[in-house]
DNA sequence: CGATACACTGACCGTCCGTTCAGCGCGGTG
DNA sequence: CACCGCGCTGAACGGACGGTCAGTGTATCG
């Protein structure tokens, strides 16, 4: 059966409200987004999201669901086709400084999920739905970083480990360009980090001046 | 003169209670530390903490100014004297873990604080305090990184981004350490992280198998 | 020992926010 | 045109939390 006219108007209401819930808590946090405000973006009245989401939480969990999904969707077409490590690598930095950048909100949004607040109750909550999505992101790098090191391209290192520093000390640079009035091209620092993890930043002695 | 009793009964409270703020802050998260509870587990009366702090955010304030001065403390005295630039980065990520492995809950102190949480003007205010903690960190690293660039011994890279991608890195393993039951010695951490950011982690082409 | 000072207490107040639900308007139907 | 169903509304409710202050206990002093 086709969509009913009610299923449209319905799906239409759960992505107003969802997209509103992105932009509200990317400017205001995780903690400080009130329903009422949230509801004025979407433009409809606060007990409408009610008829769409059981509660504030299984709002935040849906909106954030929707919208990770998208960021891993465009990671794993970085990814697609296979090439030398430091050719996937560049495409995967290239793509989430990409996407950051594209979606400055978003990227709050992301961090607001990471370190969960509120009460114990909800933080077991949070964590039971959002920590897989970071650890499938972290993992799926990892499982790179094995094969780069079981191909011989890569130093034998602990790929967990390795997937982590990567990853964090990346969405440190997104947050600094994000703060900066002109940054620098996406390339530059694609390059910046692909160069010092691949290669460090050391200057062997023997080729010092 | 010396200190009166009061002041010696009235140091001794204050410390108490930015030592129960630490700890409620770093279970509990920034956002849902309530004043009752901070109270609790100081021993006292929610009134009495506000004979010493006028409200929440300057508790919060003071309390942050005091707990990430110890660090700074920390980390300043693993940059006394002078070495190799690779002596000088083993000495401050060993400070760095070894700090946050003795002091689990104020990590997470220092990561809420990280991301303002609260209404925007609550956000100016901690921005206000907190931001400039944080930069004076980045700073230092991107001073001591800049210094090893001119004596030869480090390629030309921006000293800030290095910093930042650096600093984030390193704190991803931390908590993971954290979240891990028997984490690997600190020295095996340290190790891994010197060796990525001085050599990198790829193996020349030359030197394959 | 009674009076005074004062640190401390915790019940109380105002505010804010998530959640509810009685009612409203509107499109469809007979 | 009258009636009905239903998506939607927003005032009202309940609970939680930051902040207050009249009252209490205790140490100190004359």
């Amino acid at each position: 059966m086709a969509k009913s006219k009610e299923d449209v108007v319905s799906e239409f209401r759960v992505q107003s409200i969802q997209e509103a819930a992105i932009r509200v808590i990317s400017r205001k946090g995780m903690a400080a987004a009130t329903m009422q405000e949230i509801a004025e973006e979407a433009g409809v009245a606060k007990g409408t999201i009610y008829l769409y989401f059981r509660d504030r939480e299984e709002l935040v969990e849906k909106t954030f669901e929707t919208a990770i999904g998208e960021l891993h969707k465009r990671l794993d077409a970085a990814l697609e086709g296979d090439g030398t490590f430091e050719e996937r690598l560049r495409a995967v930095m290239t793509a989430q400084l990409g996407f950051f950048n594209e979606n400055r909100e978003f990227f709050r949004l992301y961090h607001s999920l990471r370190m969960p607040e509120g009460t114990s109750a909800q933080q077991r909550r949070q964590k039971r739905t959002c920590q897989p999505q970071f650890r499938a992101r972290v993992d799926r790098l990892a499982g790179i970083l094995k094969q780069a090191m079981d191909a011989g391209e890569v130093r034998p290192l602990d790929p967990k480990r390795l997937a982590l520093f990567l990853i964090e000390g990346s969405i440190a640079i997104v947050l600094e360009r994000l703060a900066e009035d002109a940054p620098p091209p996406e390339s530059e620092d694609v390059e910046l980090i692909v160069s010092t993890i691949l290669g460090g930043i050391a200057i062997p002695k023997s080729k010092r001046s």
